[in-house]
DNA sequence: CGGGGGTGGTGCGAATTTTAACCGGCGATG
DNA sequence: CATCGCCGGTTAAAATTCGCACCACCCCCG
């Protein structure tokens, strides 16, 4: 029997005019679509192409079946919409969890807009620093920063992101302070009860020796803005903060690799896959903010 | 983007029922097809089938879906057919469907001789009872016994063929017997859930009432070979077996008429043109046999 | 109540497909 | 005429898919 899938490699070349053209459309390599186009051929017993050096042109044969491929085509995409359409059709709500500082500083302006092209479905965004138990629908899906790959459940679906680093970050201020002698030692902002982390003490500044507390991530942050000290912050808060820098000298840390996570049932659903590709999409054109790669230089 | 192949796989279990039934039909493995629903599910977000310990049964989006699967299968088909007809060399594959018994009691030497004749030609014998979809590129030619020609499918191209006779035959042993009052009452031998019907009741051999069932054809022929009663058959078995005579008394019986169906498109075909004209200068030759003509007198 | 035949589901090694990295050729272009 | 980009084609290695051997379950029937 022939593989149907053969005809839709088929239509990308009749459509192209070349193998690899058509492969980049298929996001598949050119030499997938020749064998493809080869098995094609051998079944149906007939060249479909003229195999010329600038590309391939359709023969008379071919020509005769792109009507029918088009067809294929076209009862495809109304199978797909047709099945789009029911579950479009179907609101339901949608629960996501994610560390709150994801949520404030990176990701919210997306779940705005995905809130905007979807407005059937009903997000619910829970920012929490735990856990939460995908298992039992405490939420459908999970953004998360795993340092250690085997500590994720297995029993959730797992779709990686970009790796996320950390950096650490002072004032614009303060900096300039510090150039001009008008600062001699810098004080560390830490959050209450976590210590100074080692790689941290790398940086070219002095640090005071009584570090600032603060109880909450959000406090830290506007600890550091006000030029009260420097402190470790992910590279996608502090190089997207117009006012802080990189302290010179210091070196960026692996906090590990972003996670989209999904359970098995709820994977399924529409909602689901359309929320995950659009944040998959976003995370990896952050990629490079997110990973410290677009830091400033000045 | 959709593996269109997954849906030849959907569309199998939509019609069996049952993964392992679709599997077989494949001729696949049921994981292969559990994988590629499963697949196919997941791509389109929605449960396809109802997953019942009895088998896989349709839900409302499969039902949805099932009409647009359809249609891509038939633009295969046509797509298939298009391509076939064009080709107009000998050299191929040549599939033919007829009932068994056409196979193994008329034709068979024929096809051989065919095959002889034209040893490039890669000849496919599919005897079936049932009507083989010609659409579908199951089957190149049919040949088909035809009682009311308005049955006739209007998109093929019938070629009319002799009419064919049945009669009820027994051996000649017990015949023998019977006429030197060795055997009284002669059974019927009948195809297990077939009733005898009511022509044949006409002969001057009494019959018992108890009949003989077989299963299937062959073991019909077998049984009346061995003098186990009397039966139907077609005269072209019957009276081309030295073992049987007719029944004395007893009236032929017009089964229907031989037609040789070809599908529009393949009839163009050389190897399918060839196939044609070769078994229609066969089949008339036999005409006289098979209406009943060449019954032996004594 | 045991057995046979049907169902879906799963884990793993084997087979197949896909990829990635090369060629050599062709044409436009600087 | 060198070069750059695009073309098809080939190959070995990586990744994926498939087939096989099972399992549990269900139902019917002796």
């Amino acid at each position: 029997m022939m593989d149907w899938d053969d005809v839709r490699h088929f239509l990308a070349v009749a459509r192209e005019g070349s193998v690899r053209a058509a492969a980049e459309r298929l996001e598949v390599t050119h030499s997938t679509v020749l064998r493809r186009i080869a098995q094609l051929e051998e079944h149906l017993g007939a060249q479909m192409f003229e195999k010329l050096p600038s590309g391939y042109r359709l023969t008379n044969a071919g020509e005769e079946i792109l009507e029918f491929a088009e067809q294929m085509e076209a009862s495809s995409n109304r199978l797909e919409t047709r099945v789009f359409g029911r579950d479009q059709s179907v609101r339901g709500r949608l629960k996501v969890t994610l560390a709150p500082t994801l949520a404030t500083h990176l990701l919210m302006p997306d779940f705005a807009e995905f809130a905007r092209l979807h407005p059937e479905v009903e997000m619910e965004i829970l920012p929490s620093g735990e856990l939460v138990n995908l298992t039992n629908r405490e939420a459908d899906v999970a953004i998360r920063v795993v340092y250690d790959r085997s500590t994720l459940p297995l029993n959730l679906h797992g779709l990686k992101g970009p790796e996320l680093f950390g950096g650490v970050y002072m004032s614009r201020d303060l900096l300039s302070a510090w150039r001009a002698g008008k600062a001699d030692r810098i004080r560390w902002i830490v959050i209450s009860q976590n210590g100074v982390l080692d790689w941290a003490r790398e940086g070219e500044v002095p640090a005071a020796e009584v570090p600032f507390k603060t109880t909450d991530g959000e406090a830290q942050i506007a600890a550091v803005r006000q030029g009260l000290g420097m402190t470790v912050l992910p590279c996608f808060i502090g190089d997207a903060d117009p006012l802080l820098a990189r302290v010179p000298g210091s070196v960026l840390h692996k906090h590990g690799t972003l996670w989209l996570l999904t359970h098995g049932e709820t994977r399924k659903t529409k909602r689901v896959r359309l929320f995950t590709e659009f944040v998959s999409g976003r995370l990896s054109t952050y990629a490079p903010l997110i990973a410290g790669l677009a830091g400033r230089s000045d």
